[in-house]
This record gives C-alpha cells, sequence and structure tokens, in this order.
DNA sequence: AACACAAGCAACCGCCCGAGG
DNA sequence: GCCTCGGGCGGTTGCTTGTGT
C-alpha cells in the first residue's frame, strides 16, 4: 500500500537529461535556491519529476562536486567512515563534500567491494580457520560485518567508543577554553563566496564552517561555474555544427566565470582550482549534521568538529580502525 | 572489424521520516 | 493522535563505454 506518486507519471520524462534540462534547471535554482522540489517542474515547464530533479541537481549539477577517480586518502576515508557508519551513504559523503552520496555508493559496490572481497579471500586463504564468508553487499545490516568475529567486533567497537570519547572530552575541554566562532554570522566571505575567495582550504575544513543552514542568497547559485560549464561543453559537444543560440543568455545566467574553468572536461575536475570554485560549504550546510551517528552528532552540535575530524582524518586513525576492522594481524588495505 | 562480456555510472524506485495541518 | 505531503536515503536497474576475443 505504497504512497502515491510523487508526481504524475502520464507526461513525466525519464532517462537522461539534456544539456537543456541542466540549464533550466541550474537557471531555476540559481533564482530560487534548492528545496521545494515539487514546485520545480511546474515553474520551469521541466517535464521531470521533483525527485529527478533534486537527484540530478545533488548528484551532477550542484556545486563543488569533483568528478572522476578517488584519491586513495578518499578511498581510505570511505572505507573508515563505511566501517564505522555503515552503508549510510549520505552521511559517509558528508565527510567527503566534493563527492556524492551517489558517486561513493557507486565507488564502493565497483571497486572498494571487490578491494574487500578480494582482500577478505586472501585473508581467509591464510587463516582459513572457519571464518564465515563476509556479505560486503549488505553491511549496513549489521554496521561491524566486516569483523571476523563477535570477539574482534566487541574490541573493535570498543576502542572506536573509546577514540570517539576522548574526541569528545577533548572537545569539551577546547571548547570550554576557546569560545567558538557563533557559526550563525558567517559572510559569504567565509563561505568561500566572496571577493577575497582566497579561502583554498575549503575543501578540507568545510565541514567546521558549514554547521550553519545557509538559506542560499540569490546570485550563489550562478557560480557554480565548474558544473555549469561541464555541461555547457557537453552541451556544444553534442550540438557542435550548428550555431546554438545560448540557452544562458535566454535564462539570464551569468557565468563569466565558466569560460575560465580551468578544467571542464568530464573526469578531470581535480585540476579545478578551488580557490576559485570554492563552493563545498554552502552544499554541505543542507546535508550534514542531522545524517551524523548520536555521538557525531553531539559532537556537531557543540558547534565545532575540529578535534573530531581531525581523529577522522588522521591516517593512524584510520589505519588503526582498519587494522582492527581487518582480521587480527591483517593487512591494511593501502 | 565485429561481437560478447564486463565495468562504470546516471537515474529510477520504493521506503522511511519529519513537518505541518 | 492521525493523515498527508515533501524530501531524503539506500538499493537496484539499465544504458553507455571499455576491453578482450
Amino acid at each position: 500500500m505504497g504512497r502515491p506518486p510523487c508526481c504524475d507519471k502520464i507526461g513525466v520524462k525519464k532517462g537522461p537529461w539534456t544539456p537543456e534540462e541542466d540549464i533550466i534547471l541550474v537557471s531555476y535554482i540559481q533564482d530560487h535556491g534548492p528545496g521545494n522540489w515539487r514546485s520545480v517542474p511546474t515553474h520551469t515547464g521541466l517535464r521531470r519529476c521533483s525527485k529527478s530533479c533534486r537527484l540530478r541537481w545533488t548528484n551532477y549539477l550542484r556545486p563543488g562536486i569533483k568528478r572522476g577517480n578517488f584519491t586513495q586518502h578518499e578511498e581510505k576515508m570511505i572505507l573508515h567512515l563505511q566501517a564505522l557508519l555503515g552503508n549510510r551513504w549520505a552521511a559517509i559523503a558528508s565527510y567527503l563534500p566534493e563527492r556524492t552520496d551517489n558517486d561513493i555508493k557507486n565507488y564502493w559496490n565497483t571497486h572498494l567491494k571487490k578491494k574487500l572481497k578480494k582482500m577478505n579471500d586472501s585473508c581467509d586463504s591464510t587463516i582459513n580457520n572457519g571464518v564465515d564468508s563476509k556479505d560486503f553487499s549488505s553491511p549496513n545490516k549489521n554496521t561491524t560485518s566486516h569483523q571476523s568475529n563477535s570477539s574482534s567486533k566487541g574490541q573493535w567497537e570498543r576502542r572506536l567508543q573509546t577514540d570517539i570519547n576522548m574526541a569528545k572530552q577533548a572537545l569539551c575541554d577546547a571548547l570550554s577554553l576557546d569560545k567558538p566562532q557563533n557559526p550563525t554570522n558567517f559572510s559569504l566571505t567565509d563561505l568561500g563566496y566572496g571577493p577575497s575567495s582566497s579561502s583554498s582550504s575549503t575543501t578540507t575544513t568545510t565541514t567546521t564552517t558549514t554547521r550553519n543552514t545557509n538559506p542560499y542568497p540569490s546570485g550563489v547559485y550562478a557560480s557554480s561555474a565548474e558544473n555549469i560549464a561541464r555541461l555547457l561543453q557537453n552541451f556544444m559537444k553534442d550540438t557542435p555544427k550548428t550555431s546554438v543560440p545560448s540557452p544562458v543568455a535566454a535564462t539570464g545566467m551569468a557565468i563569466t566565470t565558466a569560460a575560465s574553468s580551468p578544467s571542464t572536461t568530464e573526469g578531470d575536475g581535480e585540476g579545478v582550482d578551488h580557490s576559485l570554485f570554492s563552493f563545498n560549504s554552502m552544499d554541505e550546510a543542507e546535508e550534514k549534521p542531522k545524517l551524523l551517528d548520536h555521538d557525531i552528532n553531539g559532537l556537531i552540535t557543540q558547534g565545532s568538529l575540529s578535534l573530531f575530524e581531525k581523529w577522522l582524518f588522521d591516517e593512524q586513525s584510520h589505519d588503526l580502525i582498519i587494522n582492527n576492522m581487518s582480521l587480527e594481524g591483517q593487512e591494511v588495505l593501502f
């Protein structure tokens, strides 16, 4: 007895989005900001389900999305967070602000799962003491499904809990000494939209600056230059011969920086100069805190994540946890 | 060169949850 | 308290692209 579909299926277009549709959607969101997706199809004339619009935005058009290969550090992060949070891809994605949950999910399913399975197989062959084969496809049902048995699971959980508690304590201490910035007082400059957009540190520190729920000041979305440029390039690629009437001009979208986007081809977003295109903060603002586990949430709601993040991002912590995740004594994956 | 198969990824589907009436 | 609705999430599908034969 499911709910009725979010929109009338009749006349709703499905399948891949066209560049024209992308531009319409981006233009609309530029003016109105994301949200109220229900109204997007009616206001834009897009024959798309509201969900489809939202997904297209969050997974592809949203500013600050990095595409292309995952770095080893990102892989580690995913492995670590997946072990910690299970298949809560949105929560995991909140710690990789340049990646979407869909990307991470796909990457997990296509790459990391295989790696883990391979690792598991080799482990089985070396240990070979009756360890059950693990189901890596549904770790969420048992968040610690990577554990070989209950004892190592318990050990791992205890150590993890200890680490969290230590981080919490340290954070509380730090907060009691140093008054954190008022999180509601961010300016656009703080978020990387201001004129002095030299905030090259957005990639690694955004989670601390995005706890506020920024209501998307108008004009911000015009700066989604990278993605807009990408779709425009695809658009031009798709229609290379004809002189395309500029849909950008038609929609009044100001993307003057798009042409200067240093890397606009599909898949090489890693070369993007994020000092020029630092949009991550805004996007995170809408998706961060509620997704996290209680302990993590506790840290977040206290207004700072720096210590926790330091712990989270710390390579040694990764190795420690991954080591403990893995069967005892097993080599770390990377 | 043509075909088959595998891998990668964008998009869809259905369920769940919180907000609001 | 119940119901409806919008939005979010994870799982899955199916198309596209790459690779091997």
